[in-house]
DNA sequence: CTCGATTATTTTAAGCATAAAATATTTCGC
DNA sequence: GCGAAATATTTTATGCTTAAAATAATCGAG
């Protein structure tokens, strides 16, 4: 393959990536939106909470989300505010705070969580069962080789 | 395959198919700011002018960008400001504007494509080549799949 | 021809996102 | 222990994004 039609298959693959991930992104948007009055950013924070019983420090989750900190803020405001979680300053290090999911965020999250499951299965029923490690298999390579490419510099 | 696995396999590809996103469009983003100080949905709008000589109605960029209308209008509006697109009623239908990118703004754009496709070309470089057209084709499928499940109701 | 429906576009309100600056606290070299 | 560097978090400014309401122009049925 030479340059140029590498290139043109690069481009191809990111344009292919960004539509499905508009499109899927799009409809869960939706159907949060209208089911729950709930957005994903904040669906997201609670499932990372919901895999930590004991909570997570604060600055955890810009990491894992893969978000700035400052954008967190207002996020975790109203889901105090909501009720959901608690945000409790730590006795050893008074720059941390502990974020943890309440009773109620937490059964919140798990009504939540079986229909985003539920919409997912929905959308992606036409595509063949058998064919699904594979992808995954080509997107953990992309996925990793992006992430190598941006060590480098 | 069970239900169960067949719902893991489902949020998997979803994840990874996001984290990929994420992670290049982060990148890219950054790049042209830091480079051109130019945004991406900027860029997609003169990218889609840049294969319209003739120009485009103003209605035809949401549908094409799959993004809302009123999204548009700031962004039409600056580039309009910067001297890159004119916006310009129709004689025809006075409710219709005809969006056509300027010679200035095509220079700019041209400039800014080929960086992309460089910085789409580093990032996508560990991704061995002969694997492109594969996973090309199992996206265009997943998009067909979530563009007909998204069809149905 | 005229009024109601449709279509194109903008405005508004709310929230997400970033980068960069600000604040507050801890840690570490000396 | 003192002051400088490092760390955790919030604030600020700017821009993207959507949904829904508002505006404006055209179309179409009678």
């Amino acid at each position: 393959m030479d340059q140029e039609a590498e290139h043109r298959a690069q481009t191809r693959v990111w344009l292919r990536l960004l539509a499905c991930t508009t499109l899927i992104e799009g409809e869960l948007r939706r159907r949060f939106r209208d089911e729950f009055d709930f957005t994903m950013p904040r669906f997201d924070v609670l499932a990372q909470l919901d895999r930590e019983p004991s909570g997570l420090v604060l600055g955890e989750l810009p990491k894992r989300l893969m978000v700035s900190a400052g954008n967190l803020t207002p996020i975790v405001d109203r889901l105090v505010a909501d009720g959901y979680i608690t945000r409790t300053p730590s006795n050893l290090d008074r720059r941390v705070q502990i974020v943890c999911m309440t009773v109620e965020g937490r059964k919140t999250f798990r009504r939540m969580a079986k229909s985003h499951g539920a919409w997912l299965a929905e959308l992606l029923a036409d595509f063949p069962a058998d064919r699904f490690d594979g992808l995954i298999g080509e997107l953990d390579e992309l996925k990793g080789a992006v992430r190598d490419a941006l060590q480098k510099p």
